[in-house]
DNA sequence: TAAAGCTTTCATTTTTTTTTGAAACTTTAA
DNA sequence: TTAAAGTTTCAAAAAAAAATGAAAGCTTTA
């Protein structure tokens, strides 16, 4: 395999299983293609190398920034941005993890909360809705909790994670 | 709020969830309602409930039984069938795990391992994207090994991980 | 062996999500 | 200033994903 052909399959699959993970495709697509990309990256460019309008890519490099997870570089006598992403793996997975915790869990928690409390009038059904809601919420709570302990450890969470487990 | 409404935004909310997570919506649905149920419920009664197609109904039931959350269950005396969710979390867990990785994280490690395998001709470019590939191929081989230990554990998994994390 | 009761399948339709592209906007430099 | 170079926005179009429903398929029992 050359290299043009592994980089473009390589973006390819990152933006498969960016979309099987609730990502869309595109932004997916220009975060792989930044991540191995050597140098900072132009628009023009990510536009050329994935076929893709300005709009389009303009939009979805403001969610990567959104995330935390790409940045914009300004190159001396350059007009126009570059961008280059977060190239630390252990870095991109706290990232992701506290971004997917704050907009998706915490508000599941909510819900859950507001669920579980209602006031059963103790048919059999009723029990089981708040028994059921309660030990989710309990669940979640406890996973939630885990994953920012263990991203915590910052540098080289999962290694330090991997000896924990292991002894 | 009452036992219907708090159920109804429970079903709900889990379906949002799962959109964010990719996994369609009335999956996620038909989950949610089978888990906060008492008694194993009929498609008829998922398709009044959710108000869906019997087609959507049964298409979506095929797919968590191949999960492995949803059961098929036969009442004495009943011809048709009825379905029970997985009720218990830490299992829950491990199978949505064990399945994920199955399906999503395992061939993302081959494409990874073919990628990275290229015979760079040493420019930079090269080398960088070599270099990455090979990194996130270690980084997520060592995530996916690292779930799998925990979800050994099986039984209460999760309180055993927090015992393990806080010491 | 047939028909009643129920489930599955899949081509078509609908809905949702994503993408486009042109206009508006911003910044820089002449 | 102003125009050139670039970026952002968002209504409309396109693409992708999900849902429908009718026909085909099973199974049971009369």
């Amino acid at each position: 395999m050359k290299f043009k052909e592994a980089k473009n399959k390589f973006v390819q699959s990152w933006g498969a299983l960016g979309s099987q993970w609730g990502i869309n495709k595109t932004m997916a697509q220009i975060h792989a293609l930044l991540m191995v990309s050597h140098e900072p990256v132009s628009m023009e460019d990510i536009m050329e190398e994935l076929q893709i309008s300005r709009g389009n890519a303009s939009m979805n490099l403001r969610a990567l920034m959104d995330w935390g997870i790409v940045y914009k570089e300004y190159k001396a006598g350059e007009r126009r941005e570059f961008f280059t992403a977060e190239k630390d793996l252990d870095e991109l997975a706290v990232k992701i993890s506290r971004e997917r915790s704050k907009r998706e869990i915490k508000p599941a928690l909510k819900v859950l909360k507001e669920v579980s409390s209602i006031k059963s009038d103790n048919t059999e059904a009723e029990k089981h809705f708040v028994d059921q809601t309660t030990k989710l919420y309990d669940f979640v709570l406890k996973a939630d909790n885990v994953l920012d302990k263990i991203t915590e450890y910052k540098d080289n969470w999962l290694a330090k994670l991997v000896v924990k487990i292991m002894k």
